[in-house]
DNA sequence: GTGGTCTAGACCACC
DNA sequence: GTGGTCTAGACCACA
């Protein structure tokens, strides 16, 4: 995996982890990779691979059984939806409101952009 | 000022830096405020004021006059939209379309999530 | 059985015995429930009720038959009280007493806020 | 400093900071020692001792100014008050109850304990 | 096997 | 100078 640069890996592998929640890939009561699989398969060391568990943990969407592993919490989608959602509404979404604004943007444009992208 | 703490400081001055030309509060070849009257407003260290200086000065969006003061570049308006439209292209676009298709949200929401938000 | 994550499993289980003996809820040469029927009350691996059993057989408060179970010792409630004493002295009431100094509380607090408590 | 095997260092030099801002040695609004100066004082790697910091930040009983240091939040004296009462109304007082009922103690007992008590 | 802690030390961005 | 991240790897308790 690549991981931008501008941001720490394990907040990166943190969000990579809610993505597989939201995509139902991770359900409700299943456990997770093991830390040390995380950390071979993103060759990461175990300790970065670790913080993201604790980091996801700390927000109650997963949580772990002693020598067992980690599990998606009951609710745990539900958890992840409403923290991404409140960062959007919040975050996210004013910043793109100004920026609309100083290019001269609105939202309808972001239709056609979107399109017009390579990206998609 | 508050600053976001997952963000450089000197970043966030120089994007108020554009937000000011984008926003023609300050016009091309007006002098803008000097380093230590930036530093004193925002109550940061002079030497992080002068950082978001030489970012844009490096992008050509402001330059030098020695003993006198930076000013806003000719053209500078045009260079500032240019990159910011750039950057939301390459940047937050892909990354918008990502998120509203994690929260299951489409670019029509976005109207009305804004309006309902309080933020406007 | 919910147990504290903060502290070992086995451990708390441990606890538990105790607290039967010293309740008299398992009296002295009695037969104690076995390691699977502990196993599958709690919920816990069988290994981790083991080391329970091992662990106060270590400490004599408990004695196995070979093929017939585990029972509480001879003496055991004394051994069993003995050792909470002194545990008790020696580090509970040490760190009740700091922590009663930090929070400018008194011995003679206690009684109150035991009584105002919901847990009594 | 020694440090007591049976919990973590990090969570033992939390606690030390705890204390010293009940104790009133650090002030609310000022600067606390940096992570570096701590870890060598107290001879841990500053990895180590950067946990208690990070963790106590998260509980905004102390804060960050980039570049500068950690200081004690406004309020953290309050903060750290609360947050160790609701600690020991929740977990020690009841286990301080539990143990003196298995002990035939009472709280009036505590008194004469803590004098007769080498450890005052 | 699992995670949790810790060390030693590097590198970086930032102030 | 400050903290923040990351690696490499050890050691341990626990299930």
């Amino acid at each position: 995996m690549q991981f931008n640069t501008n941001k720490a890996i394990y907040l990166q592998i943190a969000d990579l982890f809610c993505e597989n929640i939201l995509l139902k890939k991770w359900k409700e009561n299943e456990r997770i990779p093991s830390v040390r699989e995380i950390a071979v398969d993103l060759e990461v060391n175990p300790n970065t691979a670790l913080r993201s568990f604790l980091l996801l943990e700390e927000k109650e969407i997963i949580y772990n059984k002693r020598g067992v592993g980690y599990f998606v919490s009951e609710g745990g989608y539900n958890k992840t939806l409403a923290l991404k959602e409140e960062f959007f509404i919040n975050n996210d979404l004013p910043e793109l409101m100004k920026t609309l604004n100083l290019l001269s943007l609105t939202i309808a444009d972001l239709e056609k952009l979107s399109k017009g992208s390579k990206k998609f």
